[in-house]
RNA sequence: GCGAUUGUGGUGUAGCGGUUAACACAGCGGGUUGUGGUCCCGUCAUGCGUGGGUUCGAAUCCCAUCAGUCGCC
């Protein structure tokens, strides 16, 4: 028995996207939904109940960063990260896989684990596919992901084969070591760059070994938009279609649309609170960069179309003026913009899946934006 | 009034005979995609109080002058 259930409840007849409800032990979220990213058991600046004001759903946090602070066992102590930090709904863990990638400096990876230095004081560090398995076990996320290589790109293709079949040991291992699988989904992830063979090697065998979801990898690390598409599409042409995919670390208005017309459900990123904090907007107007000087006497809404609390209750001249003296609540209620930007874009998207004209709401979302479909910046 | 001392961008400073006048902050513009980072990148003085002079060459030396500061009358 599974931790989770996934029910897809309608396939857009225009556009054959799909829409659905993910039933976890911590509540139901409907799918496509984007999920904000808490990496230290925070969304940074944002607290849990506001996440909640504005609609999220699932919440993201991150297996590296708690072992190292502050320590599984004291989140396991706590009653699982949800309790320990008030968030009444699901979450989910990253497995540490990118930060081993993220933070690749004098990184060793063997076929037991990956050495690597720590961060915060230089000390070395070692995981492995059990190690992570068993950290977010304890931390307890109603999601939790295989440990995996996020290969760097362009990598060759003779690395990258080397890599995927490594993942897909690690997979393996991962899966063995789980100890809730009644309580926690483990997704194994889908490697392989833009090589399709690849793509197809690793999630065919993923799939044989019976994962309840399926995450996409290797994407937003440099390619072009063009072909991040094309990796998505090698990945999902070969998942079973019942299982939910999860697109790791994509967040721009059209990398989302384009990800929800090939079939996937699920996406995180840190692009819209990062941004948030220095400055730049994601609205309908397109991005806005807050601290440009034609704001300085701007005293409308941020986002006229927006019903989020800072555009009901406070003007581009103030959120200038805050993010100019760094103050931490300019950062907290453009987050809280950006955050409500990309759930409500996911709401919109289900309600035109639901009423099968996903293909116009997707042309007119980039033509609202000035969007290209291939390649463009984004947000 | 006399003496000393100091005048370099919006600000604080560095440079003390040959630099593309350096640095920081502020300003202006841009970036950011499974979050190390309130962070990164670009731009910003045709000019060193003003006027002369010395020198191949002056922000740097000399003279005058103006302004500030500190003493003494």
């Amino acid at each position: 028995m599974s931790a989770i259930k996934f029910e897809i409840t309608h396939v857009c007849k225009q556009s054959g996207a799909r829409c659905g409800i993910l039933h976890t032990p911590h509540g139901d979220v409907e799918t496509p939904m984007f999920m904000p990213v808490g990496t230290l058991a925070t969304v940074k600046y944002v607290s849990p109940e506001e996440l909640k004001a504005i609609g999220a759903g699932v919440i993201l946090s991150n297996t590296y960063h708690l072992w190292l602070r502050p320590g599984e066992d004291i989140v396991a102590e706590a009653g699982g990260v949800q309790k320990f930090m008030n968030y009444n709904g699901p979450m989910l863990t990253d497995s540490g896989g990118f930060q081993v990638f993220s933070l690749a400096d004098s990184r060793k990876i063997h076929e037991e684990g990956v050495t690597f230095k720590s961060h915060l004081d230089g000390s070395t560090l070692f995981l492995s596919p059990e190690k992570s398995i068993q950290i977010q076990n304890k931390i307890g996320a109603d999601f939790i992901m295989s440990f995996d290589e996020c290969a760097p790109y362009p990598s060759t293709y003779d690395y990258m084969k080397n890599s995927v079949e490594r993942t897909l040991r690690w997979a393996k291992r991962g899966k063995e070591a789980h100890q809730r699988p009644e309580e926690q989904a483990l997704f194994g992830i889908v490697q392989g760059g833009e090589f399709e063979d690849l793509r197809k090697l690793c999630a065919e065998t993923l799939a044989e070994m019976d994962f309840p979801g399926y995450s996409i990898g290797g994407t937003s690390v440099g390619e072009s938009k063009e072909t991040m598409y094309k990796m998505i599409d090698y990945s999902v042409k070969y998942l079973p279609w019942e299982k939910p995919r999860y697109l790791m670390g994509v967040g721009s208005v059209d990398a989302i649309l384009e990800g929800i017309a090939r079939n996937v459900d699920m996406f995180d990123c840190v692009l819209p609170t990062r941004i948030a904090r220095h400055g730049t907007l994601m609205t309908s107007q397109g991005r806005v960069n807050i601290k440009r000087k034609e704001y300085e006497r701007d005293f409308t809404p941020l986002d006229p179309e927006c019903d989020c609390p800072t555009c009901r209750n406070y003007t581009k001249a103030y959120l200038r003026h805050l993010n100019k003296c760094g103050e931490g609540l300019g950062a907290r209620l453009m987050s809280i913009h950006n955050l409500r930007f990309l759930l409500k874009l996911s709401e919109d998207a289900r309600k035109a899946i639901k009423e099968d004209r996903f293909g116009d709401f997707k042309n007119e979302m980039f033509k609202k934006y000035g969007l290209n479909s291939v390649d463009s910046r984004g947000f």
